[in-house]
Order: C-alpha cells, then structure tokens, then sequence
RNA sequence: GCGAGGGUGGCGGAACUGGUAGACGCGCCAGACUUAGGAUCUGGUACUUUCGAGUGUAGGGGUUCGAGUCCCCUCCUUCGCACCA
C-alpha cells in the first residue's frame, strides 16, 4: 500500500469532524487545561510561524487530553486593522470582503494541518457580534472613570494616516511599516492604564513566574517604575511654579539650572510676556527678537524627528530664557533654560539640572557654558567643577549640602528627601514609564468609538441598549489619507441620546489591540448574547493555562491583555482572583532561512501549503518541532522535512510490514484485543534482550512525558520516540512474549506519536484493530520497575581520565564497587602501566556510575 | 551605554542534581539489493595519531578526585531598552 498520506490525514480530519472529537463543554467536575495561541491577522495566507506556532499548541493540546484534561484549545482572528484597508485599495475590493474571504481561507488551512480545534469557537474581531462588546467594555472603562480625552502631542504615521500608541512606536518608527513616526497636537482617546502601573509591575514578581525571564524583563523596563520626588522652582515674574520631578534629590545643591522641554507650556506664558514688554517699549526693541527666538528654537525641535530627539548620543540643543525660578532650599535664582533632551512626556516636562551628577546635564553645560558644582565626592577625592570631565554618576559622599555633608549618597537621599518634605520643599513621589493608552485610531476598519458628539450636551455615550454602533460594510476605501466614515452622512449623522437633538457620530476607530485583549475571554461562551462572555464558563476556564506566541508582543498586546484582565476582574466580570490572564507563557522563536527571517522582499519564504502537498501535514509538524527547541530559531531545511518524513514512512512501513506478528498470537493465531495492550510485566521477563527492550518502552514513555511536560523541549521526544523506532528494528521477537513486547512497543510509539502526528498515528492504530479513537486514548504510563537497570557501566577513571568501562550489576555499594574494580587485571594495568608501582592516593567510588582512583608516582 | 540570553562536529542540536561530551536528525563516506535510483537496508563519520595514545565544549585563570556544567577575567554574538530626569 505505502503511506499515502494525502489520503489518511483528509480521512481522519473528516472523521475528527463528523465524531465532533474537539468540542468541549464547561464542566466543572473535570480539571481543566486552556492552551492558547495568539490568533492569527487573516493576511490571506498562513506562513511557517503560524505553523511552527499552533504545531507546538495542538501537540500539547492533544497531550493534555489524553492526560485527562478538559482542555479548551479554541482558534479565531484578529480581523480589524490596516492592511484590510491598503488591500482593499489595491484590489478594488471592500475590507470587508477581503477579510472575510482570507478568513474562510486560512480556516481551511488550519483544518487541513489536523489542529484540534474547537472551531464551534471561532472568533472574529471584525463580527458585530465581538466588537459590541470591545464598545461594551469601553463604555464600562468610561464609567469607572479610565477613559478620557486628552489633547496631547501624539505620535502620528504619515503613511498610515493615524496616531499610535507608546508601545506601537519602535525606535522612533511605526510599529508596522517602519516610517518615522512625527509629533501631532491631537485632542484623542486615553485609555488610563497607568492606573494599574503598580499591579503590573508587581504581579510580573509574584504571578508570572510561568514567563520567560526575559519578558519579565522587558515588561518592567516597559513599566519602568522609579521612585523619587517632586520639588518646585517658584517663576514670580510669571506667576508660575515648575515642578520637576528627580530620582536624586540629594543633588539638590548642585543645581545650576532648568531646563523645560519645548512643549512645556510655560513657554507660551514666556514668549507672551516678552511680546508684551517688547510692546511696551516699542518696536526693534530686544524683547521681541527674543519672543521669536524662543519660538524659533521650539519650532526647531518640533522639526526634529523622533528618532533624532530621542537619539542619545544627539547634540543637545539649548536656549537659555531671561528667566529665573528661585532654588527650592536655598531660594536663589536659578536660570531656565528650555532643552531638546528634556521629553515632555515623562515626568513634568521640565528638570533640574545638575551637571555634576548627570551626564546628560554635563554635556549640556559644558557645551553652554554653565557653571558645574560637585555635591557628591569619591571617597579620599574632591572633584572640581571646572575641570570636570564626565558627570560623576556613582555613589559616594555629600559635599556643598549643609548640614548633608559626609552622608552617603543611599542615606542622603533617604534623609534629604525625609527633611525636604518636613520643611515643605518636596514630595516623595513615584514615577512610570508607562503611558497612558492611546486607544482612538483615524482609521475606517475597526470596531467604532460608541460616542456621539452633540453641540449642546457634548460628548455623550452611546447607550447600552443601542450596542452595537455597526461599522458600515458596504464602503469604498479610496485614500489611506482620510476614513470613509467622514463622507458617509447618513452614517455619521445621528440624534443626540440626552437631547434628542441633531448630533455627529464619533468616527474614529478604536486600536486593534483593544480586540486582542480580551478574545481568550470570549473563547469560553462563544455566541454568548448577555455579556462579552458568561462568568459561569470564565470562572472554570480563566486564566490561561498555556499561551503561546511570538516575542514581538512582549510589550504590546501582553501588557494590555493584563490590563484589561485586571480591569475586568475590578468590574466584577472576571473572577476577583483572576488578575493575570496567561498563567504560563511559550515565546517561540521565528522560522528562518539562509539565515535570515523568511519575508517577501528576501524571497525566502516557504508556503506551508506546498509543503503539505509534498510531504503531508503530519510530516510538516514533525519537522518544525524537531528541527529546533521552541524558543531558538528554527532554520528551514526541506532536507530536514524530508529527514522527517523518512521517520514517519519507517513507522509505517514496520506496522505494515508486520502486521500480522503485531495483531495475531504466533503459537495459537488469536488475535489480540484491542482493550488488552498484552503487556508482558518486567517480572515475567528473564531473557536481558527482552529485559532491555522493556526498559526502551517504557523509558521512552518516561522521558517524552517529561520533556514535552515539564521541559517543552518537543525536539528531544522526538529523538526519543526514532530511538524507539531504532530499537524496534533492531528487535528480534521470538516466542509468544517478544511478540506482545513488541506489540506493547508499537502501541506505545504510536500514542506518544500521535500528538505530534496525529494522521499517520490514528491510521497505523485502526489498522492494529482498535476501534477507539486514539486522540482519545489515555497517554501511556511508565511500569516503575522497568525503568530500573539491570546492568551498569562503570567508568574507571585514573587521575580523571577515562581508562576502562566494566559492566557490572546494577545496585553495589561503594565498597564492593572498588573491591571489584582494584581486582580488575585491566584496571591494574592502567594503574601501573609496565609493572611501574604507584601509590594509590584516593578511591572515589559512585554507585552504579564510575570509580576515580588518584594516584601518584612513588 | 544599560540589561538579558548565547558561543559544543561540516549543519540543526543532545548531555537529569558536576561523573562515559557529541543522543536524535541532516549531510558526507563505504557497502548491499537493484536495469536504475534522489527508494530501502547495513556499517562508518569530533580532531590528531608513530594505532600505544594524545587533544578537544570561544580564550585565559580558579575551585574539585573529576568541569560543557560552578566561580573570576577577556573576546565574540543575538536580543531588548536607550537623553526616563
């Protein structure tokens, strides 16, 4: 026959699907197991890390089940977003078209790799039916009070013609095209996340220990908490207080300056008050060249690009005002200065500067000329402030700081800060780098903002009761520039929910990732009406037990999800102890070729279809789990799949080939039951070629348990599970009972083999005569004394090196270990090579595993 | 610059608490069966070698009877953050 794989894996998906193999229900009598995979973008097509991705989910997802999980192993996509709307410009269709025909797509594509999932479930961000509740959930934020709007410099991607949040701008770019992002005055949509700074930050400590350390760690510096405080320069001039925030307020008397950023809205109150005086003494006077050398100066930093204002090793520009804020200890005056460095989006906006004691403010003054004052020596040093070379940024001793000196720099922040708060000069405070969400997007393909703009009652909700705001399907999109939404009148046009009145729909869209933060909730009561999803199916499925997914969202979609988990367990929608959403999270590594990431521009990209054509589904997965541990980099190599199909076409081949000693007793023809696996027990067996082959069952058993269990290293079953096909080979039954062992050995192959390919597996089982389904059959269990050696090799070492191998029974003591090793004749040679007598220095005997014995020339 | 991973055959990668380095696979070499084979099977495959052995896990040092594994220094590399006050 041969393995006609195109023929198997067509056969068992149908038969999966018609016996509704993977629909699972919420019972709470069973222990439970959610494996998840971050749903999919429906580009058109599935690539190799969608493979490589829900390859390691379904194998663990089908190795839970037969461990006896409920497990809850959904699929959907995240069908909102850009590149719906540049495809339906390039190819004269509508988004809405093209999404939902790539959706039916890659769903194929999805069945025909044999995933097991519960397609019942499938979601999609794009379907009325979720994006009410992202509306829903929205207006819940609004009422506790999360939601604002804010007119704030945004980042804006000309290209894509919408703002972006923080964590959607990567190196001063565009997350997703690459285009230096540019600073817009926008009034937007905030999202207040900020708010669970602390939760996030402490949570990654106490909840996340199923993370990656190094998401954790990217996720901190992302949060990046700092503790500090607050102090204030008094601007009597214009009536104004600058208020600075400082991690170092034991620096507070090395202060030579303020620096305001130059969106700092102090600036306006300056240039103001220059145009004025400048007035009052009439024209060409030098207050007015001042006024427009200040906005020239901010005019010029606006000009600059992200990228070059947030490039560290960037010249620093600076323009010193004829202003001054008075010191907060001492009260002199201190000169202000406004500062390309300094980010109007963390802290205040504007700093003290102390040069002595940051490099940043060093460099600053050295290039102004402002004076440097050291309030921080070495220890057995005196540093001074003109000849100064670098910021000195250690801790050491306090100097210049009244009755501070001599405290070191630990204690005197702690004592300075303690004393600055008593007189009222300060206010400890904590400080994140975390933003708040920018959530409204100018774009037309994506769930609405459920908000309507009425001239008399302002900005009012859209009711619950009128859930969904649909986002209307039947639209041209003609220009990335401008949304359709803006020239669809009958659409935009809508009366006020308060007064009734005429008023104008909001028609900004919300941020792709809102539907991605919360879709593994909505997993659970798929088609719930009532709710975004029924406490009752939460509370047994969340949180997610196993996540997988690519790094890349380490600090975007995996921060809001925890968000939005917290925020819903706050509402009460989410039970109160669930504040984290994924309990243990897989960070796959990318799928590369000829070194370099597969991608279109490269032209290295492999299509998962033509490969299953080739080789089969079954061979394909095998591959890309073998090929390389989950988290490196797997390289492609189609010599590797063809490696990986020879493996499955031995298996078949050994079935095949032996069918009949696999099904029928050998003396008396019977033929063995399916329910009894007619394993021969360690105990009965007394031959060491069936002892040891035993032992090869039932270690493989043992080890491809652990190591897809507790390592998630699938590569090294694997090589597990072609040893035991290499031992099966090599195998030679004889008698009735070598038959059941090797019938016990084949069952076994095929049950371990089965999550990972699951076709040929099912296949190879009916052809033994099972009935049952063995996607449904219990995993194996390892037989405790056949995993306990028989026979040892003992490595005799002489000074550290390996000389002679003996083997010996398993079990002896230290004692008897070395009586029987010093008698060896070959080991007494390798003691004494040539006769040549040496003194034996030590003996270190380890049980069943070596002898070292030390020795020295007399 | 700061932070976190990694450096093991020709390649992907194994090696549990320190105890036989190189499992498994790819590739390569030889042989078998074949009209043929890019099918299949068998054997070999770290390096050097005077065939006794010697040397090998980026380099150097240390701890230890014993180090890929633990400690220190250096180099290389990948990734993340990067004027965060």
């Amino acid at each position: 026959m041969g393995y006609d794989f195109q023929a198997i894996e067509t056969k068992w998906q149908k038969i999966w699907e018609n016996q509704k193999s993977f629909e699972v229900e919420t019972d709470p009598g069973k222990p439970k197991f959610y494996c998840l995979e971050m749903f999919p973008y429906p580009s058109g097509a599935l690539h190799m890390g969608h493979v490589r991705n829900y390859s390691m989910g379904d194998m663990l997802a089908r190795f839970l089940r037969k461990k006896g999980f409920n497990v809850l192993y959904p699929m959907g996509f995240d069908a909102f977003g850009m590149p719906a709307e540049n495809a339906a410009i390039k190819y004269k269709t509508k988004p809405h078209e093209w999404t939902w025909n790539n959706i039916e797509y890659m769903t194929n594509q999805l069945k025909r790799m044999g995933y097991s999932y519960d397609w019942r479930r499938r979601v999609e961000s794009c379907n009325p039916d979720y994006y009410r509740w992202n509306q829903w959930i929205f207006l819940q934020m609004y009422k506790k009070g999360l939601v604002y709007r804010k007119q704030a410099p945004v980042n804006w991607c000309e290209p894509c013609g919408t703002v972006l949040a923080n964590e959607q701008v990567v190196n001063g770019a565009c997350w997703r095209c690459e285009t230096p992002v540019v600073k817009k005055n926008l009034e937007q949509w905030f999202i207040k996340i900020t708010d669970y700074a602390q939760e996030l930050l402490d949570n990654i400590d106490t909840q996340l220990t199923g993370w990656p350390e190094r998401v954790r760690i990217m996720q901190r510096n992302w949060l990046g908490r700092s503790e500090g405080a607050r102090l204030s320069f008094r601007v009597e001039e214009l009536d104004y207080t600058i208020e600075a925030f400082t991690t170092r307020f034991d620096t507070v008397y090395g202060i030579t300056f303020i620096a305001l950023a130059p969106e700092h809205e102090l600036i306006k109150a300056m240039i103001d008050k220059l145009s004025e005086k400048a007035e009052k003494k009439g024209s060409g006077d030098g207050g007015s060249s001042e006024a427009k050398q200040m906005s020239d100066f901010v005019a010029r930093c606006a000009a600059q690009s992200a990228i070059e204002r947030s490039d560290a090793g960037g010249e620093k520009l600076g323009l010193k005002t004829p202003f001054t804020g008075a010191h907060p200890v001492t009260g002199e005056p201190v000169p202000i200065w406004i500062a390309n460095y300094i980010l109007m989006d963390y802290g205040t906006g504007a700093i003290m500067g102390v040069p002595a004691h940051d490099q940043r403010d060093f460099d600053f003054c050295r290039k102004y000329g402002i004076p440097i004052i050291p309030v921080i020596q070495p220890e057995g040093e005196t540093l001074d402030g003109a000849t100064m070379e670098a910021a000195f940024e250690d801790d050491g001793l306090s100097c210049n700081s009244a009755q501070f000196n001599g405290l070191p720099t630990q204690k005197a922040i702690q004592a300075m800060i303690d004393w600055g708060e008593k007189e009222g000069l300060c206010k400890r405070e904590v400080n994140f780098r975390l933003r708040d969400w920018l959530i409204s997007r100018q774009r037309y393909w994506g769930t609405p903002i459920p908000f309507v703009h009425c001239p008399k009652c302002g900005l009012v909700p859209v009711p619950e009761d009128q859930l969904p705001v649909l986002l209307p399907e039947d639209v041209q999109v003609v220009d990335v520039g401008r949304s359709p939404l803006l020239d669809l009148p009958e659409w935009l046009e809508t009366a006020c929910p308060v007064c009734g009145g005429k008023a104008r729909r909001e028609a900004e869209t919300m941020d792709t990732f809102f539907c991605s933060s919360w879709y593994f909730d909505r997993y659970c009561s798929p088609g719930f009406d009532k709710a975004p999803f029924n406490a009752k199916d939460t509370d047994y499925w969340m949180p997610v037990d196993q996540y997988i997914g690519g790094i890349e969202h380490a600090c975007l979609h995996l921060i809001y999800a925890r968000f939005f988990t917290m925020f819903l367990s706050d509402a009460g929608l989410l039970p109160c102890n669930v504040r984290e959403p994924f309990t243990n999270l897989l960070t796959q590594g990318m799928v590369i070729k000829e070194g370099a990431k597969m991608s279109k521009s490269l032209g290295n990209v492999v299509d998962p279809t033509e490969i299953v054509d080739k080789y089969g589904a079954d061979t394909v997965r095998l591959f890309i789990l073998f090929a390389s541990p989950p988290q490196n980099d797997l390289d492609w190599s189609e010599q590797g799949v063809e490696g990986a199909h020879r493996f499955l076409n031995r298996v078949w081949r050994f079935v095949e080939d032996n069918l009949e000693g696999l099904t029928h007793e050998p003396s008396s023809g019977d033929v063995y039951s399916e329910s009894d696996p007619a394993r021969v027990p360690m105990s009965a067996l007394s031959d060491p070629v069936q002892r040891d082959f035993k032992r090869k069952i039932h270690n493989t058993i043992f080890s491809v348990t652990r190591d897809i269990n507790e390592e998630k290293q699938f590569n090294t079953a694997i090589a597990r599970l072609m040893e035991l096909t290499n031992a099966l080979y090599a195998f030679q039954p004889a008698e009735p009972v070598g038959y059941k062992l090797r019938r016990e050995a084949v069952d076994v192959l095929l049950n371990c083999l089965s999550p990972f390919s699951p076709h040929i597996a099912e296949e190879l089982w009916r052809m033994l005569g099972n009935k049952t389904l063995l996607a449904k059959t219990p995993w194996p269990v390892s037989e405790e004394d056949a995993l306990v050696a028989d026979v040892v090799t003992i490595v005799v070492q002489v000074n550290g090196k390996v000389r002679v191998k003996l083997s010996m029974p398993a079990g002896l003591d230290e004692t008897q270990l070395k009586d029987i090793v010093m008698s060896d004749a070959q080991v007494k040679e390798k003691i004494a090579p040539q006769g040549i007598p040496k003194e034996i220095v030590k003996i270190i005997a380890v049980p069943d595993k070596l002898v070292n014995i030390v020795v020295k020339d007399l």
